[in-house]
DNA sequence: AAATATTTTTAGACAAATCTAAAAATAGAT
DNA sequence: ATCTATTTTTAGATTTGTCTAAAAATATTT
C-alpha cells in the first residue's frame, strides 16, 4: 500500500464509526481533496479488495480493509504514546508527527515498539490501541454532556484531538484521569458546573460534548 | 525536500567522501536508477542550490547541500541507535528501517530523540552522528589491514555495513569494542592472525580492509 | 411527477519521478 | 589528430496522484 492509499483507508475507517456507508464527498472532505480524486482512489482500493464499492452507492470497508486500517491506527497511536511518554512531547503536539510515522513499514518495528512502551491500551488522547491482531479492548465511555446532575467519573478520553482543543483543556487543567462530577446542569444553554479534582469549573455544552468519562 | 530529493542528496554526500566531483553514473548506480533519472534530479537539486552543476561536468555539494545531507545522515544514525539500544534490534537489521525513518520531518522530534538516547556520538556501526548544528566529532580511525604486526586497538567501526558482513562479524564474535591485536601478517595473501579479546582468530585481507580500529 | 439541486463520475490535463531510445559531448585508443 | 568507446543529456512515454470542467446519476422540492 502506498502512503496515499493508507491515508484514504484510515479516513474511511474513522468515518465508519459514525456511518454505515461512506460517501465520496465525505472522504474527499476529510482528505482535503476533490471528489474526483476520491473516486479515483476508491476504485483503486476496491480493485485491491479493501473496500466494497458500487458506483454512486458509496463504500464500506471489507474485512481485510478493516484489518489494514486498524494496523495503521495501531501504528499511529503507538507512536503517539512514544512521543509523549518517552520524548516528553505534549499531547497536542504529536498528531502531525504520528501522521508521518504511521506509514513506516515494518511489523517487527511496531511490535517491538509496542513491547518497549509496555503494551499500552490507550494513546495520549484516550483512544484505544489495536493489539497486533487488530483487537482493541474498548472500555465503555460516556459523553459528559449526556450525564445528569450528580453523576460523574474519570476523564478518559476526548472526541476532538485538535491542538486547539487540547491546549484549552491544558489551560483549564482538565487532564486525562481527572475525577469529574456534574454539580449543576443549566437547562438554558446546557452548560455545566463541574467538580474537577475538588475544584469548581464551568464548561459549555460544546466542550462537554467532547469529553469522555468512564 | 521530497523523499526522493533527500535520498539523492544523501547518496551524493556519501560519494563525496571518496570523490571530489560526483559523476551522473555514480549517482545513478547508487540510487539504482538510470543515468537519465539522475540527470533530472541533479537539475532539480541544482535549481534549489543544493549542488553545483555544469553539464557533463558532474556535481559537487554546496554548503547548504552538505548541511542538508548531514541532517538526513543525523536522522538516519540516531534512529539506528534507537532501534538497537531501545528496541533491541541487531545491528544488521536496522538499516532498511532507518532508511524510512530518516525522512520524518520534525526537527524537534530528532532533537528530542537525540537527548532521549543520551546524545550518542556514533551509530551502531561506528559511524559518527552529526550534532544538531551538523558538526561531527571524528575520531581518527585506522584500517586494520594497514597495521603492522604487533599493533592493535579497539574495533570501533566497519566500512561495510551490509547485513551479510555484519552477520559474519557476529558469527566470528568480532563485536564493536573488541580489543584486537595483530599477531601475524601473512606476506603471501595479506591475511592476518589476530588476538581478539584473548582469543586467536584469522581473517582475510578482504575482511581486514573493512575493520576500523582506534 | 416534474423540475431543480446535489452528489458522483468521467474526461482530459498536469506535476513528479521514473523509464527507453536516440543524440550529443567527453574520454580513451590508435 | 582521428576514430572509437563511454558517459551524459535530451526527447518522449509511463505511472501515480492530483486538478477542473462537464456529464450522468441520485436526491430533494414543488
Ligand atoms: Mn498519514
Ligand atoms: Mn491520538
Ligand atoms: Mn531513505
Ligand atoms: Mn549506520
Amino acid at each position: 500500500m502506498t502512503l496515499s492509499e493508507e491515508n484514504y483507508l484510515k479516513v474511511i475507517y474513522h468515518l465508519s464509526a459514525d456511518l454505515q456507508v461512506i460517501s465520496t464527498n465525505a472522504i474527499a472532505d476529510k482528505m482535503q481533496t476533490k471528489a474526483s480524486s476520491a473516486t479515483d482512489m476508491i476504485k483503486k482500493l476496491s480493485e485491491k479488495g479493501l473496500v466494497a464499492y458500487k458506483k454512486y452507492q458509496g463504500v464500506t470497508l471489507s474485512e481485510t480493509g478493516v484489518h489494514a486500517a486498524r494496523m495503521i491506527v495501531r501504528k499511529h497511536r503507538l507512536w503517539e504514546v512514544f512521543l509523549v511518554d518517552k520524548l516528553a512531547f505534549a499531547w497536542d503536539e504529536v498528531h502531525e508527527i504520528a501522521e508521518q510515522l504511521e506509514h513506516i513499514q515494518s511489523e517487527e518495528l511496531i511490535n517491538k515498539l509496542d513491547d518497549f512502551l509496555g503494551n499500552p491500551i490507550v494513546d495520549p488522547h484516550g483512544d484505544a490501541i489495536p493489539d497486533r491482531t487488530g483487537k482493541m479492548t474498548l472500555t465503555k465511555q460516556r459523553v459528559l454532556a449526556d450525564l445528569p446532575e450528580g453523576d460523574g467519573g474519570h476523564l478518559v478520553g476526548v472526541k476532538d484531538s485538535s491542538a486547539a482543543f487540547l491546549q484549552y483543556l491544558d489551560k483549564q487543567q482538565l487532564t486525562l484521569g481527572s475525577r469529574i462530577q456534574v454539580l449543576e446542569k443549566e437547562a438554558f444553554d446546557e452548560s455545566m458546573v463541574l467538580d474537577v479534582n475538588g475544584r469548581q469549573k464551568s464548561v459549555s455544552q460544546k466542550i462537554a460534548r467532547q469529553l469522555l468519562l468512564d
